[in-house]
DNA sequence: GTGTGTGAAAGTATTCACAGCC
DNA sequence: GGCTGTGAATACTTTCACACAC
């Protein structure tokens, strides 16, 4: 039976769910019905095992002899990944970054919906960036206040980034993706992950210089 | 002494060279000269002995009893992440994503030239999106072979990223971040890394359904 | 026969804890 | 006394290999 504890789940395994997802559902709308663990492990390069070592421990959802039933896999990691509801987001820095992260389709698509964007700049304020009018940031507080925001995306400068952060994580919000170039500061029960162009550029390097 | 024999090295210890080396900026920026291990663990919040064993990896650079001179570790994580020379990068993909990361400062401060953008649409060819006037597409492989190229920033929609990616593996780049959310294919010689906004959303998505 | 689910084994990564040097 | 560098211990991940179900 499907255990469901997270907390015994292996961090490795989360960002590994969502590629599963998002290839099972573009061989679904290539018309596959049933899959095995080893063409799907083909499809997004990994092996059939780790497949199957990470579907176990949410469940058993597959036929033996058979393999998994594309529709099914799909409603099981949507539920695995607690994408059978909707999330609501704020991006705080409207600047091209911020944008274009607003701009992107597969935002919705899965169940994020965009309710909110703040910027700094009184020129940007009150122009429509993909998400509605943006908002000033002194209104940060207020906006959080009257709804619930469940994941903040902070794309702004990184010397304010900090300070953002901050009042987030003051405000109550539970989560924040942050894409500013700053190691950020949080307290415990905040769920922080970081996006970091230079990081990437970095680790390249490395591996070029070899 | 210095093993330098990269093949041994963790994966997961090099991006943390990175954070290491951008915090350490940071601090010497602030004019401190000389920092411990447990100092540099709490601003890029880790632990100590994890600092020591990834540096230890390397070589020894600092003093017992004392710690680390920052001037000489920031040039020893240089040379770790082999930053000590240039790397020449474009950008495929002139969109919003592709310009907001054209128009990151801290991209040539580390080393890295963008020599070149690319788009597909001949509305945006010829314009200025940060890096001198974006190129036709169709030039891709002309370019490639008149330029050495390192890197290759991917920022095209996803429809087109795998063949984008095909295009530069089989013109000899030998690296490429990805930012389309597909899970992209590539001959072992190549370094790809990808950096997903999906994932990471369903990711915090997995963290706040706990 | 085919392909899943899963303990056990192998392989990696992190943390501990202390000898050795300042 | 303070802090690094590092083997040893622990924790975590991936891979193997096979019993079991279809």
């Amino acid at each position: 039976m499907a255990p469901s504890r997270k907390n015994t789940i292996p961090a490795a395994t989360v960002p590994r769910l969502s590629q599963y997802l998002r290839k099972l559902q573009e061989i679904q709308s290539r018309g596959t019905t049933t899959i095995s663990s080893r063409q799907l492990a083909d499809e997004v390069g990994t092996n059939p095992a780790q497949i199957r070592k990470d579907l176990s421990y949410f469940g058993e959802f597959g036929i033996r002899g058979v393999g998994y039933d594309v529709d099914r896999l799909i409603e099981e990691l949507k539920k695995c990944l607690g994408l059978n509801r909707s999330w609501n987001v704020i991006i705080v820095g409207s600047g091209k970054l911020g944008t274009a992260l607003a701009l992107y389709r597969g935002f919705q698509k899965q169940g994020f919906n965009l309710i909110g964007m703040f910027d700094a700049d009184s020129a940007v304020v009150g122009t429509d960036r993909g998400a509605g009018p943006v908002l000033s940031i002194n209104k940060l507080e207020k906006f959080l206040n009257e709804h619930e925001v469940h994941i903040a995306v902070v794309t702004t400068p990184s010397s304010v980034a900090q300070e953002v952060i901050d009042r987030l994580v003051a405000a109550g919000v539970p989560s924040i993706l942050n894409f500013a170039p700053i190691r950020a500061h949080k307290d415990k029960s905040v769920i922080l992950r970081q996006v970091d162009l230079s990081t990437e550029l970095m680790t390249l390097s490395f591996y070029l210089d070899k």
